[in-house]
RNA sequence: CCGCCUCUAGCUCAAUGGCAGAGCAGUGGACUCUUAAUCCAUUGGUUCUGGGUUCGAAUCCCAGGGGGCGGACCA
């Protein structure tokens, strides 16, 4: 570094003007023939990823965010002083270029130097230059070095970006409006887990941070803004596994005047088009089996399909010793404050579950496990619910919204007396919450994304870590 | 929290109880059409940490740490 200052070269200067993203030359010259010299100008820039030096001839392949260029540089054509410099270039370092567009004999697009600059000095060496970063716990802690030598990690954000981008924009064109609700929240409600809790010094008050996005997004809709969607991180105090990060992002909206049939249609397609938005297709593997989202998708029982995976009758109005029964033919152990309906999920999660592939909507939970759900008009013990399962994973999650404030308060108390009997995942009575339904919300579908978990369907990955920039890891030794 | 697997040079990997090595990167040199350029030379180690067994440990044993997978947990 000394040296290169001795020498006169600012290793980190303030700017640089390019003419050009690399995308944009090879788009204009990308066609040229081979052994083409021009007159069009162009300054470049970007990250030398490979040189070949030849003697008085040098070939650096620099690289800036979407494409890769070739750098011709003669000794003739920059000069002495010059080349003396590009003969110090390190693979890392970035560069700007000023120079003509022409091809090589063999047909490779190149800008033919006439001026190259550092533009930052890497003092740190690149990961090997052909098998890249492999060890896992390295690419997650110095994700910067994993983006920079793998291919396949910039393209999982590349395609979190495009669905993200794409939801913004298939939720604008339905009139909904983006809104931002406390990450902070005095009550950790509208999801079954365990919160994180911190501390506010000011107000000398605990305080937890959020599991859900859905109670204050309600409230919105009893405020009358009648669409909405929020797409938050959220965080959950769990165990962590190739489908679980402690914080996460959820997508969550609501729609007054809706029920769960319009949110199942808004779900099919959010990810129908983000799939055709993120990949140009809406075909995709799962499992090794292409499947084409465009596809309508099954819809199933939750109740039937744990009754089929078992050969036994089971539905949340039976005795619960009964619905314990066949929890332990099938292996399912049985917690004692639990009724018939959390039974049923559990043997429904244990059985059926992991044998979904392609998406489908698993409808009609019991209302036990849904104290945000409104009741099936057809059947008092479940709900109008749904969860969409791909790959034996949960994606998604809707419901035609509880808006009646005397029923909500009684589910409130249920979870609060669940609660109190040990089932630390339980909510509590939420008083601003029902207050808010006192002044009456409109009938309303609801529906949550898991936008990792729909990243990670349309990357074609196994791990939640792949899709998620910088995943939850325990300090460094 | 439990089980299994794993950790060797900056990176990717060898060495299975007997002198810690290779490729790439780095350094020095040659080369004006290369494509992971090539060629010659060369630097580089707390073998994750600590303890033990052994004449001798990267290798076997114990404890700890990081990571992966599975489980537990997790609408």
């Amino acid at each position: 570094m000394g040296d290169l200052r001795a020498a006169g070269v600012e290793p980190y200067p303030y700017r640089f003007d390019r003419s050009h993203t690399l995308a944009e030359a090879r788009s204009t010259w990308g066609a040229l023939d081979a052994g083409t010299e021009t007159d069009d100008r162009v300054s470049v820039a970007g990250r030398v990823m490979l040189l070949r030096d030849t003697g008085k001839l040098v070939f650096a392949t620099v690289r800036d965010r979407d494409d890769e260029i070739q750098l011709f540089i003669s000794k003739a054509v920059i000069g002495d002083d010059g080349f003396a410099e590009v003969k110090e270039l390190d693979l890392g370092d970035w560069v700007g270029v000023d120079g003509h567009i022409m091809t090589t004999r063999k047909g490779e697009l190149s800008v033919k130097a006439d001026r190259v600059v550092l533009l930052s000095k890497a003092i740190r060496p690149l990961p090997d230059k052909w098998h890249g970063l492999s060890d896992t716990d390295t690419r997650f802690r110095q994700r910067y070095a994993d983006l920079i030598v793998n291919a396949e990690a910039r393209r999982h954000f590349e395609v979190r970006h495009a669905v993200l981008s794409s939801f913004r924009r298939t939720l604008a064109d339905e009139g909904f409006i983006e809104v931002e609700t406390p990450v902070l929240h005095t009550e950790a409600g509208g999801a079954h887990a365990r919160p994180f809790t911190t501390h506010h010094n000011a107000l000398d008050m605990d305080l937890y941070l959020r599991i859900a996005l859905e109670l204050h997004l309600k409230r919105l809709i009893v405020g009358g803004m009648e669409r909405v969607f929020e797409i938050g991180r959220i965080f959950r105090n769990e165990g962590i596994s190739t489908r679980h990060n402690p914080e996460f992002t959820m997508m969550e909206l609501y729609q007054a005047f809706a029920d769960w049939t319009d949110v199942m249609a808004i779900t099919e397609k959010l990810i129908t088009t983000a799939a055709r938005d993120a990949l140009g297709t809406t075909t995709v593997s799962i499992r090794g089996t292409d499947i084409d989202l465009s596809e309508p998708w099954p819809r199933i029982s939750m109740v039937g399909a744990a009754a089929e995976a078992t050969g036994s009758d089971l539905h949340p109005s039976m005795p619960v010793a009964d619905a314990a029964r066949v929890a332990s033919d099938v292996g399912v152990s049985v917690h004692p404050s639990w009724g018939a309906g959390k039974i049923i999920e559990e043997i429904f999660e244990a059985t059926a579950e992991s044998t979904i592939v392609r998406p489908t909507f698993v409808c009609g939970h019991p209302v036990e496990i849904s104290p945000l759900a409104r009741v099936d008009r057809n059947d008092a013990h479940i709900t109008e619910r749904f969860e969409l399962f791909v790959d034996g994973r949960e994606l998604a999650n809707g419901y035609s919204e509880l808006n009646d404030p005397a029923e909500q308060r009684a589910r409130f108390e249920d979870e609060q007396a669940a609660k109190e009997a040990g089932d630390a995942e339980r909510g509590t009575v939420d008083e601003d919450y029902l207050r808010a339904l006192e002044y009456g919300m409109p009938p309303t579908g609801g529906l949550g994304i898991g936008m990792d978990r729909v990243t990670m369907m349309l990357a074609g990955v196994d791990s939640i870590r792949e899709v998620i920039l910088f995943p939850t890891l325990r300090p460094e030794a």
